[in-house]
DNA sequence: AGCACGCCGACT
DNA sequence: GTCGGCGTGCTC
């Protein structure tokens, strides 16, 4: 038999694969998409994914050998792989990044150096640092990077290397398993007892060894020994719960063949009641819908609801996964994060019970793999694998073998989009190449749909459906826009509320209404300022003024974390007058306990909700009515349906329509669409207003007409005009080094190898909105591309020119992010 | 991502 | 003369 030769791929950001030879021992063994134990380098040892296995040895090139084969069968299968192929070059990433991405922390493993004492009793003279080695070693720290941690400056490389040729240590590379399958104690009937005769017997024989008769007694209750619809088996500690029984009279039994007992592998993720609910039926304009969207999945593949907020998409969706689950084919149901929340986990656990999986960044690692597993499970045993799966972006990474349907909610949220590390995939434009591999139906929602989805609804790329009805025949909520210019120069303005939300707030509380206050600012204040001379502090890494946190007395950099007490006096000039300058959350909730002194007032951003399960007692409270006013960032639009909010305030809708992109107006119009849905559910139009000192800007006259369709029109000539998506490709390519210059010539270097291509538009390089971050310079260009052009080639151009930068002398350390369709 | 190799400045 | 900084290139 020829020699066999793996090609795999290694988890880090490296272009090829490598070729490792299979030991004859293990040639059965080695297949794609299973994992394998190879040393990379001198010393590390990785747990790598074959792609391939061939009779081909790579010319000149010393290849080492597979030490183990982790996996009895792939757990990537070959449509996944191709899959990665595909995010690899659409994403300018290597397949390492994929891999990294994809596969769960528990599967991916890598060596750790450990060092061990020699016992050696030999003396030596040893230096201070070799001696504080010693010691940390000897007091049980073993993982080098862990002894590097403590030891911090005390710790040398020289110094480990001296004690090693003294040969007072060594030092071992060793490869954990993260994931263990969590196992249980079991118990039943010894195979030799075959009925009820040969137990009496048996029982007999036992008589004088009373807890042990007791206990098999017991055991034959639990599970109805030679009943009808008994169990055969038996947890110990359900078996065990509520009695006195121990292991050591388990025992007895065991030793005598009674009983036998056994390890089981049980699954870690909660095995909740799930007592199948039928679906809801649908009301006439959702059942329309439906019938629609079956419709056009004739002649599509694609699909796009446009479905106003509280109009009942998700109940469409879950008659939809239902029809493809039972045509045989699993189902993915796509949401972002903060959506994910018990309401809907819940719903599809009572409809689709055991055959949901939900998938998100929460779960612990074990529970992941097991996630992992048992949706590979569904190709060879689809009744014990997940057939549906519920998740945020990471999963459409997960080995789906026949997909028939994906619903992405909320297409349009930039939580699909992964910013860092690479790959910087869209898990909704991923989505819609995945129905395409598994030749399943797509179906993307939205109340305010993202301009590329919509825009490819309307060329016939993808179907369009309209849902423009909420359910209880409830209105749309009524705009007001305050303009906060002109109450300022009536002197209007007594606090940040404008007199018209003032009075509404009032309104409401009287009518043991609720009320959302949106400001998109986290914190006390955005920044603070030294009355005497202007000085506002900045964080020393990155360019940004620091925010104030009251309730931390604490100046914070909300990019890098850096943090202080707030000084006395200012820094510059020693004036004791910082005024805090600007309004956030914080700010805002301490000045509406002023204002309204007997409401109960919360408030919900990333820095309330950190704790566990914050956010849900937030969301709880609103809903049980104990909260009268929430106060909120971006966090309140999540798809949170509350009952009671009659008002919602727009603090500031200048910050979000004034920002410097070229998708702020989208991105204003969806938020504040997003938080206006939130006012007036059931039985009672809602009010809400916006405060802005612009209410002539066109945007606002578009939000308070509540037309989608003509604020697309509108934005499309924009878009159209100034060559940006949907009907341009965009790259952004972002250098970055800790020298300014070295980021300067490195992104003029680049910048003039893309523009040798006279088909791209190249803007750039320019520094950024913040174009410091961790004392790391920032520069950005930016690619616009014809969508006529070949799109394949283009990035194998732009990687190219990337390439040719990094060669050049000293520009090999500059760091080039590649982002394809940023955000 | 590590890790080794190699070329320059600050010490015994 | 050596130690150690970091820039550069390779890892099957």
């Amino acid at each position: 038999m020829p020699q066999l030769f793996a090609q795999v791929i290694l988890p880090l950001s490296l272009h090829d694969a490598y070729t490792y030879r299979i030991p004859p021992s293990m040639e059965q063994d080695v297949a794609p998409g299973k994992r394998v134990i190879v040393q990379f380098g001198q010393r590390k040892f990785y747990a790598a994914l074959v792609s391939s296995v061939s009779t081909e040895k790579p010319e000149d090139i010393e290849v080492k050998e597979i030490q183990q084969v982790l996996d009895e069968h792939p757990v990537v299968l070959p449509k996944n792989f191709e899959m990665w192929h595909w995010i690899a070059k659409y994403y300018c990433c290597t397949l390492g990044d994929v891999f990294r991405a994809a596969l769960p922390t528990g599967l991916k493993l890598e060596s750790k150096s450990k060092i061990f004492l020699t016992g050696s009793e030999e003396e030596f003279l040893l230096t201070d640092v070799e001696q504080g080695l010693m010691l940390e070693i000897e007091k049980g720290t073993n993982v080098l990077a862990e002894l590097e941690r403590k030891l911090k400056d005390r710790f040398s490389y020289p110094a480990l290397k001296a004690l090693m040729q003294k040969e007072l240590v060594y030092v071992e590379e060793k490869v954990h398993e993260k994931y263990r399958p969590k196992t249980e104690a079991f118990v039943k009937l010894h195979p030799d007892i075959t009925s009820e005769e040969v137990l009496n017997k048996k029982a007999g024989e036992i008589k004088r060894a009373k807890k042990q008769e007791a206990l098999l007694w017991h055991f034959c209750s639990a599970i109805n020994a030679f009943e009808k619809g008994a169990l055969s088996e038996i947890a110990r500690k359900d078996l065990f719960e509520g009695t006195n029984f121990t292991t050591s009279i388990l025992k007895g039994l065991v030793d005598k063949e009674v009983l036998i007992q056994y390890q089981k592998q049980v699954s870690r993720i909660e095995g909740e009641k799930t007592g199948q609910v039928s679906m809801n039926l649908l009301n006439k304009y959702q059942a329309k819908a439906l019938e629609e969207i079956r419709e056009s999945y004739e002649s599509k593949q694609v699909t796009l609801i446009h479905g106003i907020t509280a109009s009942g998409k998700t109940e469409i969706y879950i008659h939809l996964i239902d029809e493809a689950i039972k045509t045989g084919k699993q189902a993915l149901y796509l949401v972002p994060e903060i959506a994910l929340t018990t309401q809907i986990v819940q719903r599809l656990k009572n409809v689709f019970g055991h055959k949901v999986g939900i998938y998100h960044s929460r779960l612990n690692s074990s529970e992941r793999v097991e996630i992992w597993e048992k949706t590979l499970l569904f190709q060879g045993k689809p009744g014990e694998g997940y057939q549906v799966i519920l998740g945020a972006r990471s999963a459409v990474f997960l080995p789906f073998c026949n997909l028939g349907l994906i619903v992405v909610d909320e297409e349009h949220e930039n939580s699909f989009k992964q910013f860092d590390p690479a790959p910087r995939y869209n898990a909704r434009d991923m989505a819609v190449v995945l129905g395409f591999q598994h030749h399943a139906k797509v179906l993307l929602g939205s109340a305010t749909p993202s301009y590329e989805s919509y825009h490819n609804a309307l060329t016939g790329k993808y179907g369009l459906v309209n849902l423009t009805r909420r359910h209880s025949e409830m209105e749309l909520p009524e705009i007001l826009v305050a303009d906060v210019k002109r109450a300022y120069k009536r002197k209007e303005m007594h606090s940040i509320l404008s007199p018209q939300l003032y009075n509404l707030v009032e309104d409401a509380l009287e009518k043991k209404e609720q009320v959302i206050l949106f400001q998109n600012r986290r914190g006390y204040s955005p920044f603070v300022e030294c009355f005497t001379c202007g000085h506002i502090p900045k964080c020393t890494r990155c360019d940004v003024s620091l925010t104030y946190h009251k309730y931390k007395k604490r100046l914070s950099c909300h990019y890098c974390g850096y943090s202080y007490l707030l000084p006395d006096r200012c820094d510059e000039c020693g004036s004791p007058e910082l005024k805090t300058r600007g309004f956030g959350t914080e700010k805002i909730e301490d000045e509406i306990k002023q204002l309204f002194r007997n409401a109960r007032i919360d408030r919900m951003d990333l820095d309330s909700t950190k704790t566990k399960n914050a956010f849900e007692k937030i969301v709880r409270n609103l809903e049980d009515g104990k909260t009268d006013i929430l106060i909120g960032t971006q966090m309140v639009t999540k798809g949170l349906d509350f009952e009671h909010v009659s008002v919602v305030g727009i603090l500031n809708a200048d910050n979000l329509i004034n920002f410097p992109d070229f998708r702020a107006h989208e991105r204003a119009y969806q938020l504040i669409s997003q938080v206006a849905g939130r006012a007036g559910r059931k039985h009672r139009r809602g009010t809400v207003v916006i405060q802005t000192s612009q209410p002539d800007h066109p945007l606002i006259q578009l939000i308070q007409e509540q037309d989608y369709q003509k604020v697309l029109k509108q934005q499309f000539e924009e878009r159209q005009l100034f060559k940006y998506p949907p009907f341009f490709r965009l790259v952004k390519i972002v250098v970055k080094h800790k020298n300014i210059d070295t980021v300067d010539r490195a992104a003029q270097e680049l910048a003039n190898g893309l523009r040798k291509n006279k088909e791209l538009v190249i803007l750039g390089p320019e520094f950024p909105l913040i174009s410091r971050i961790q004392l790391w310079h920032h520069k950005e260009i930016w690619i616009k591309i014809d969508r006529r052009l070949h799109l394949d080639q283009v990035k194998e151009g732009i990687m190219a020119a990337v390439k040719k930068v990094r060669s050049m002398p000293s520009l090999s350390n500059c760091i080039f992010n590649i982002d394809a369709d940023p955000m």
